[in-house]
DNA sequence: TGACTATATAACTATATGGTTATATATTAA
DNA sequence: TTAATATATAACCATATAGTTATATAGTCA
């Protein structure tokens, strides 16, 4: 029996993972992030990630595979919605994290803050 | 200065995927469960998640790089304790979320019971 | 100082991943 | 049926990643 449960929870780390997984690169975080707001089709999303059309298709097709995103196809155009608005709970969780961290981390701050300051010129 | 938000948010979305990346491997979320009750030494890591030393070692040097994990020297042994709590957090969200889509989802649920029809013999 | 134990790191390997270019596939309209 | 637009996928490439074996490094004790 305790095998049973070691496997079941092995299974469960591998899905809990890739969860994870699928939201570990920013192109994902940008195109979810992009339809926070309401479904949009594939050119949009390529416009707006500032990726090529077949990355972004590809991108989906990963975030569609885990389940985060729906597709729906209508006329000539693919639509993308979000299938599981707890990924922006989750971003909330992390932003807020890193958020503090940079508050306590001066050297990292002074480094982001070089960046904005390399912009000004 | 609206090139210099967009590289922020840039830098912003990386450190949120490396954040979610750390999360995203079976072998490190096994240490970082290990790791909830209190801290373990490497030692001790290493036989709890089945690992090898080296592998588990590796791990947790990433773990700590991302400020995920603490390390502290003490004699012979390195203990690693839980440096940002808030991970157990994510994970109860989305063993939650996984947990829905099992009961949504009979395929799936079927070939998981069928795994624990395996070990019943 | 040498021996021992615990841990980190180097070097290697197989596989995965993100991005690209080209093109196959799907839908629609004339 | 052909042409056009939108999207998915194949094939390729460079780089990253997880795991391994070997060994360097760190700390302790006699």
């Amino acid at each position: 029996m305790a095998s049973n449960m070691e496997k079941l929870n092995d299974i469960a780390l591998e899905h809990i993972a890739q969860y994870f997984q699928a939201l570990s690169e920013p192109t994902r975080l940008k195109i979810l992030h992009s339809l926070q707001d309401g479904e949009r089709n594939v050119s949009e999303l390529t416009e707006l990630s500032g990726c090529t059309q077949a990355n972004v298709s590809k991108h989906l097709s990963l975030l569609a595979k885990i389940g985060l995103v729906k597709r729906e196809s209508r006329g000539t155009s693919v639509y993308y919605n979000i299938a599981d608005p707890s990924i922006y709970t989750l971003c909330e969780l992390v932003c807020g994290q890193i958020g503090s961290r940079l508050a306590d981390e001066a050297p990292l701050r002074a480094m982001l803050l070089s960046s904005l300051d390399k912009f000004n010129t």
